[in-house]
Formats: structure tokens, sequence, C-alpha cells
DNA sequence: AATGGATTCAACCGCCTGTAT
DNA sequence: AATACAGGCGGTTGAATCCAT
């Protein structure tokens, strides 16, 4: 395929084909093609000459764009990050999959959130006193020497960075439910929304996930790690997280509010922490262990 | 106000899988 | 059974934006 210029290229029948950023005309073509026709046979939408792109482009911009019920331009909310963090846990870098547990979330959306996540993580932990606001970790020797390495999350081998099991708990590697991970919260400049609830959502989305017992953090992160980690983030609360503060606390996996808003996040704050504890009391654990075995989403 | 680094996010690429022929 | 094709998925990239200095 020949690269043209302004993101055109010819096909090898010499039909242009479009790349690069969807125009609003375009949007248009496609979401009229997907109203009548619905959302499949992708490549038609070109052989039919109603747009120069590609079938798999237009899925993928129908995907994460123009589908109903995406929460466009919303950060993912702590009990999303929570969400995602438990499941990559325990899937691994399956983002379809994870994303399913999400409503209004593509994979692309994880598999962002999850980038920006490793790429801070990498810098907080790997470079510590290259940072500007970074103070010397001369006394910190979790900081230093061979604590950067592989960690392998599901099988798949992550960036360099330290290893978080010995700073947080060392059952990490089990790939378990239940394993408490850290977080990152985003920072208040960070706009938050709670997901919408579908009506008919699969069990584990309209209960969300139930508490998961923490298991307690085996070694206690050094105080020079609580400040990094404080003024890094700026969230003293992050270190509860890491559980260094109160081995006996809980740690809950997150879930979403019932009946919010719709998509586009109208409120565009935080929507708060889903707090009913009570709202995890009937959920049997084994929903978590079989999950593979929920309903797709594309079924709600 | 300018600048440079960090972050976010849209979109592409290549591989894999399922299905039709 | 073999092949071709379409769609799905994960990895990656690069432009736009944000933010601290």
């Amino acid at each position: 395929m020949i690269v043209m210029d302004s993101g055109k290229s010819r096909d090898g029948e010499g039909v242009t084909v479009r790349k690069g950023s969807w125009m609003a005309e375009e949007d248009h073509v496609l979401m009229d093609y997907v109203k009548k026709y619905g959302p499949r046979d992708w490549s038609s939408i070109r052989s039919k000459r109603l747009l120069p792109r590609t079938g798999k482009s237009c899925r993928l911009r129908w995907v994460n764009k123009l589908k109903p019920d995406l929460k466009i331009g919303c950060k993912f909310s702590p009990e999303e990050e929570r969400v995602v963090i438990d499941l990559q846990a325990r899937f691994g870098n399956k983002w379809a999959k994870i994303a399913a547990y999400l409503p209004g979330r593509t994979d692309n959306d994880v598999k962002n959130f999850w980038s920006t996540r490793q790429k801070r993580l990498a810098r907080i932990l790997k470079t510590p006193t290259q940072g500007k606001s970074h103070k010397s970790n001369a006394n910190n020797p979790a900081l230093e020497g061979d604590s950067c390495h592989h960690i392998s999350s599901g099988g798949t081998e992550e960036i360099k960075m330290i290893h978080l099991p010995n700073l947080v708990n060392s059952n990490l590697h089990d790939h378990k439910p239940n394993k408490v991970q850290l977080e990152f919260t985003p920072t208040d400049k960070n706009k938050q929304c709670i997901a919408p609830s579908p009506p008919s959502q699969p069990l584990s989305l309209q209960h969300s996930f139930p508490q998961l017992p923490q298991t307690a953090p085996d070694l206690p992160i050094l105080p020079e790690m609580q400040d990094l980690l404080v003024s890094e983030l700026g969230d003293s609360n992050l270190l509860d997280m890491f559980g260094s503060q109160d081995a006996g606390d809980v740690v809950e996996l997150p879930f979403f509010a019932t009946g919010g808003p719709g998509r586009h996040c109208p409120n565009g704050d935080s929507g708060g922490l889903g707090t009913n504890d009570d709202f995890f009391d009937d959920f049997p654990m084994e929903a978590l262990y079989y999950s593979e075995s929920l309903p797709s989403p594309s079924d709600w």
C-alpha cells in the first residue's frame, strides 16, 4: 500500500483510502450507516464508496468514539481504576475483557489508562532522583540498585519498574482474585465521573465487585517511600492502597453508582466514591472466579 | 510569556481467530 | 481440508494538550 499525501493511500485496486483523524462529515456518514445496517459489514462501507476508510478503521471509530453510551472525556473514576487494576492482575492485558466490566469504557480506554499508569509508576519508582520534585533517595534502598526489574503480570511482561510485590504485597504474583494492589488516584485536576449503569447490566456490574479481603502487606513502605509517593501523587490516600498504614484495612473493589447520569459525564465531577458497603453483602464471591461466564456487555 | 517535559488519547499496524466458500 | 476474508484484539505511535518552571 502506498501512502499518499494528506493521509491518503491507495489499496490494491487503486481505491483511495483515507487515514488519520476523522472529520465530522465522516462521522455522520458512519453513524448513518450503522443506523441503517447495524454495526457490521464494516468493509462494505468502503466497497459501497460511502467512506474512503478501511473497514477496520470504521469499526474502530465506531467502537471507540461513536457508539452510544460511551463515556467520552471522562477520567477513570477511582472505582473504575480499581476494577482495571484488579482485573488486569486477574486476566492480564486482556483489555477488551476488562473493558467489558466497565460500562462506557472501551478496550482502548482501558489500554490507555493502564499504559499511562505504568509510565507514571515507572517514572516515580525507577528514577525518583531525576524528578524535579524528588528528593534524594540516597537513604532509600528500595529505590536503588536492582530494585528495578521486570514484573510479570498475567503472564505478560511489564515495563521496568520497582518490584511492586516487594513494596506492596508479596502475593501479587499469585494472580488470584482478592489481591489488593496499589492504585494511583488522579489528582483533582482530572475530572472523573461515575459510570452509568445500564438497565440490564450483568451481575458483576449491577452489583459490581464484592468486598475483597485485603492480604496484609508483607513489607511496610519505608517512610521515605511514603514521602516520595505522597509528593509525587499529591494524594496521601494512595498509601492506603499500599497497605502501609494499616494492614487490617479492607480495600474494596469498586462498585458503580446505580442510576447515574448518562454518557459524557454531565456533572463532570468525581461523583464520589461508592461507599455503600452493604452493596457487597449479597454478592457471591464465586461470581468473581467464574466471571468469564458472565454475559457479554454486548448482550446488555 | 516561553519552553520543555509529562500526559492523554485517537488511530494505525500486525497478528490471531472465526467463518464462509 | 484449504484458502480467503472480515473482524477483533493488543501493542505502539504521534499529535495535541496540560502543566511546571
